[in-house]
DNA sequence: CGGCTGATTGACGCGCATCAACACTGGTGG
DNA sequence: CCACCAGTGTTGATGCGCGTCAATCAGCCG
């Protein structure tokens, strides 16, 4: 079921958007933002479960994460599943829908989420009267090209999990860094993401407790010593941000 | 050493070059293809071994493989090579620079090698100015985010080294897709790519062709049974193309 | 209460990295 | 012409990390 768009919804003000140094209009003047707003709408709220599109949707539209979280997802041929990555606010979703014009995953909503939408035919337009607007679309771009270099790093599980961990508590912070963060995924999403099994990040958590560096209760993480996190991850060639 | 570019080298002739189909120009009409052209510059010929830019080079431009082959590369924080990926005729070069405006790896050429450079500030007026230019633009960006997504699975060494051929026959082969094919890198630029050791890569290539899928005579590689080695490729839920 | 799903932890085996020895190649110089 | 060498590729022996399987437990809901 894909979601039937109402090009009637309100736009989005993205000057009152918390997203708004991050996101596309980072770069946009206040005078263009106006021009900008017209051509964002709104979709959701989207429940936790519901899928924003599915493989082999199609994609004729840039989609951004405004608020809550979403999982990409896929099977292979084989029947297992496979996480290309988490979307957080300010996130692009499906960017790889450009290569072909349909969605290569499927999107479901981790918790409660709202999308900002700008059709694709509405796009070259749009580059041509925003200045700063193709730099800020090209970045997003090269920003999601990056987050998959990170995976296929060969890193071990520990790197892994720590790197994950790390980059999370950046990435969902949107107030302080506290140290203190939710996940939004399970266990088994993130061994499907990280590319280990479910097994191996449980024992990883187990270790990195004992071992004083975080605390956990289920799905909340306290990281208690950030530093020591950073120490194992330092071989990471890229961390995601 | 960066190269030092001359604004004045002739402009490339795009309906002349047999990539003009997949490159840039594809979906652009003959009328504007002129135009582009005027923008386009080359750079090369660069000799084996020679570097078109190296990590932390700024990077203001949007560089295509004309001819010949390039081996994107960095060094971890462990003194690690990794190898995001080799870029062949029709591939773009750095896209990730679009991130700061630096390049984040070294390209260095395997072969000697011809570059199309476009001038990044010239590339919302021409996006403007050229209908058919931004989708070719988005769609090189969606191939290189899809061409990450490949070495992030899971796949056993096997499958690996199968699908890099696999993929790199269908790459390299401009005219008829005979089976034959001449890697332009070492067999440890594969096991670095595709973060195997070096010593793996070799045992998997002897053992495919013990089995008789394909003969190697150094870096000469014959398919000889398409057929199987796309076997052992189907579980890869992603092949780069 | 029982059933179900997700998380943790242990036992075991396999795939691949590591290390090392050896073969092969092209380049250089005598 | 061969001797020598460095770089590259191949192959064998060994060990370890992590996947797999399975048992147990905690939390949730009807």
């Amino acid at each position: 079921m894909q979601l039937v768009l109402n090009e009637t919804t309100p736009d989005v003000i993205c000057t009152l958007c918390s997203l708004s140094k991050t996101c596309l209009p980072g770069n946009v003047s206040r005078i263009h933002i106006a021009e900008l707003e017209r051509h964002v709408h709104q979709i959701g709220p989207l429940q936790r479960g519901e899928h924003l599109f599915r493989t082999g949707n199609p994609s004729n539209e840039l989609l951004i994460v405004q608020s809550g979280c979403f999982k990409l997802y896929g099977v292979d041929t084989i029947g297992r599943e496979y996480i290309p990555g988490f979307r957080l606010p300010g996130d692009v979703l499906g960017l790889h829908g450009f290569k072909n014009g349909m969605h290569r995953y499927n999107a479901i909503a981790l918790t409660d989420s709202m999308v900002c939408r700008i059709s694709a035919t509405r796009i070259p337009e749009l580059v041509g009267s925003i200045p700063g607007l193709l730099p800020a679309l090209l970045h997003m771009f090269a920003q999601d090209v990056i987050s998959h270099v990170f995976l296929s790093g060969s890193l071990s599980a520990e790197e892994r999990v720590a790197a994950f961990l790390s980059n999370l508590e950046g990435r969902l912070q949107v107030s302080m860094h506290t140290g203190e963060l939710h996940l939004p995924m399970s266990r088994s999403d993130i061994a499907v993401y990280l590319r280990l099994a479910g097994a191996t990040v449980s024992r990883i958590l187990s270790r990195l407790e004992r071992e004083g560096i975080i605390a956990c209760d289920s799905r909340d993480i306290h990281i208690l010593n950030q530093q020591r996190l950073n120490l194992l991850c330092e071989n990471v060639p890229f961390t995601l941000n």
